[in-house]
DNA sequence: CCAAGGGGTGGAAACGTTTCGCAGAACGTA
DNA sequence: TACGTTCTGCGAAACGTTTCCACCCCTTGG
């Protein structure tokens, strides 16, 4: 604590303090900072002084005054910022945020309706330039709030029933119409389904893809085979010990969400089922690749995602007025044997 | 765009709109909004008047002139917010944040000092209340400069060099000795260590616990089964391939770092070798238990990690004027299967 | 009935910055 | 030399809020 600037006595210099010691006007000070064009001696007063003050300049009343009133922050409403998927997706708008000088203020909802709100309100509140959200889908009026309050709003993963919000979503029914069809070929007949939370769009597009894909392949869709609104590992792992313990157990099992595919994995483990019984899960996982039978999977490119929410985004903020544009990405198949293990002739 | 607010026109209602609208004062809003005590009456009459107006408190300008001001923001400066260390972390924060009512701001540095500067730099300028960061390391100028300008500083998973700063690690060495133990137990000799950048902490830490370890157990430490200074799953997939196919190849494998971890058994898994060779990770993997075998781990508690950085911060907030603290947390070993496997007799 | 006290309200000042309008200097031309 | 034009720097105003302070009115005690 000895020649410290700002431990916790004196306050923090001003502009003003600034422009005291370099004997140049604030105005001066504001566009040595800024980079506007200066007489440059002045601007190596400004600087010097500047730094013998270990001035920083204060970014809040900056974009309180600016003319544009651009705060330069995105708010980023995820699921979970603990899930892979979400921890992929808030990399990838960082990165494109970063190209503009931009930050990311983040928060997680757990899907509740609630908290999505509360975050939401905060958000524009602070007058974050931007929204890239994860909607948990079961409210949109605070969405349209904000966009209406002059914040554009890009929606991520899902669509919504928000107006006017422009999407990224990939394209969830052909990625499971597709996984059902090479388990046909492989001479699945009985294939059961594992659904996320019925409010969570993705969970229900690739469940009708599931529906799609039995139709197309002449296959019946057994009810007692759909278990959906299961959330986390632990439920998919329950519900797949009780599938596997029906009389007439499925062949194949199809997992719309990458913690279930886990959690399905794990109870097929358990009964040392995992080469016996197929598996195709929505999301690629980390290790997926190690497992032995490896886990197929429905992968999606998580940061040509975000990239691509945050592309819609910028150019909303460079002024684009157009209606709500809707971006979808196609999936991508990833054998690894789990979903190639052929239907047992004896089931 | 009928009867819409402000889709681009009108300017956003202020404090002062209210005042108007509702007949009283721009003061008494002001009370009303911070929930401070005012005559019910007047209360209810600004409550509708805000409502009609769609008026939104601006936070920005609110901390600018608040006594305290205080941001109510965090920032969060992490490696990599897609890594899954950094996700858990992210969470813990945010979820000690959240109770707060304080949101984050996070970035990811790559262990780039660079933009470990830079995020640091626009977090202050931003006026974060306190910063959590994991720092890259390779200069503490920047941390001490937040500090000293005010902004309390936690740094985690790693010490640091600057001082005055509180810390939350785990106990690194002490969790590196007790791998080696068990792997000397099962009749290992040839062990390789596979360490991240040397720059980093945690690697140094755990590379000497790894030179402890092979003290206490009187067993030689051979510098061409040492391979430190690489980062990510690759580096480490060919590091172990090398290893492997050294004449006196190591017959247990200890990784510094949970990427490190991964590469390490895909080269394992390339070779076959998976059930034959020893490996210990440092951090947990989410799948780890679904490999067969199963990989081992020195385990450290993301949340209580995140937790207690956050607690540590917060007191600061209130207050605390001590010294730096360092806590450091234990580690926990979870035994799976790869840290099981006994030296072969053969090799 | 009056004076003192107190709670509640409103207007103005202030937070640190950017932007506006203006003044003064510098420069070129008549 | 005088004048018009351009340019650069300066102080003041403004952004939306909180806080200070003065004021008013009502209550209460003498």
């Amino acid at each position: 604590m000895s020649s410290e600037q700002n431990d916790t006595g004196r306050r923090a210099a001003t502009i003003r303090d600034v422009a005291t010691m370099a004997g140049v006007g604030i105005a001066t000070v504001s566009r040595v900072i800024n980079g506007k064009p200066v007489t440059p001696d002045l601007a190596e007063r400004v600087t010097r002084a500047a730094e013998r003050l270990g001035y920083r300049q204060d970014l809040t009343a900056s974009s309180l005054r600016r003319a544009d009133r651009r705060t330069h922050t995105l708010g980023l409403v995820l699921e979970d910022a603990a899930n892979p998927f979400s921890a992929a997706l808030h990399r990838a708008v960082e990165d494109a945020a970063a190209e503009r000088g931009m930050l990311l203020l983040a928060g997680s909802t757990d899907e509740d309706p609630v908290r999505e709100r509360g975050l939401l309100k905060t958000f524009t509140a602070r007058r974050v330039d931007g929204l890239i959200v994860v909607p948990t889908g079961q409210n949109y009026t605070d969405l349209d709030a904000a966009r209406r309050a002059g914040t554009p709003v890009v929606c991520v993963d899902r669509r919504t029933t928000a107006p006017q919000v422009d999407t990224v979503t990939v394209d969830n029914r052909v990625g499971v119409r597709a996984a059902v069809k090479r388990l046909h070929e492989a001479g699945h007949r009985r294939m059961a389904f594992l659904g996320d939370l019925r409010s969570i769009w993705t969970a229900e597009e690739r469940y009708a893809g599931f529906v799609e894909g039995l139709a197309a392949v002449g296959c019946v869709l057994h009810p007692s085979l759909v278990r959906r609104g299961l959330h986390g590992a632990e439920a998919a792992q329950e519900a797949t010990r009780e599938l596997l313990a029906l009389t007439h157990a499925p062949t194949a099992l199809v997992s719309g969400q990458n913690l279930l595919t886990v959690g399905a994995r794990m109870a097929l483990q358990e009964l040392r089922l995992q080469h016996r019984v197929a598996l195709i899960g929505f999301d690629d996982l980390p290790m997926a690749g190690l497992l032995e039978p490896g886990i197929s999977v429905i992968a999606q490119d998580h940061s040509a995602i975000g990239r691509e929410a945050a592309d819609l985004l910028f150019d909303r903020l460079d002024g684009e007025r157009g209606p709500a544009r809707h971006r979808v990405l196609p999936t991508r198949y990833l054998a690894r044997g789990s979903g190639e293990i052929p239907a047992a002739q004896d089931r």
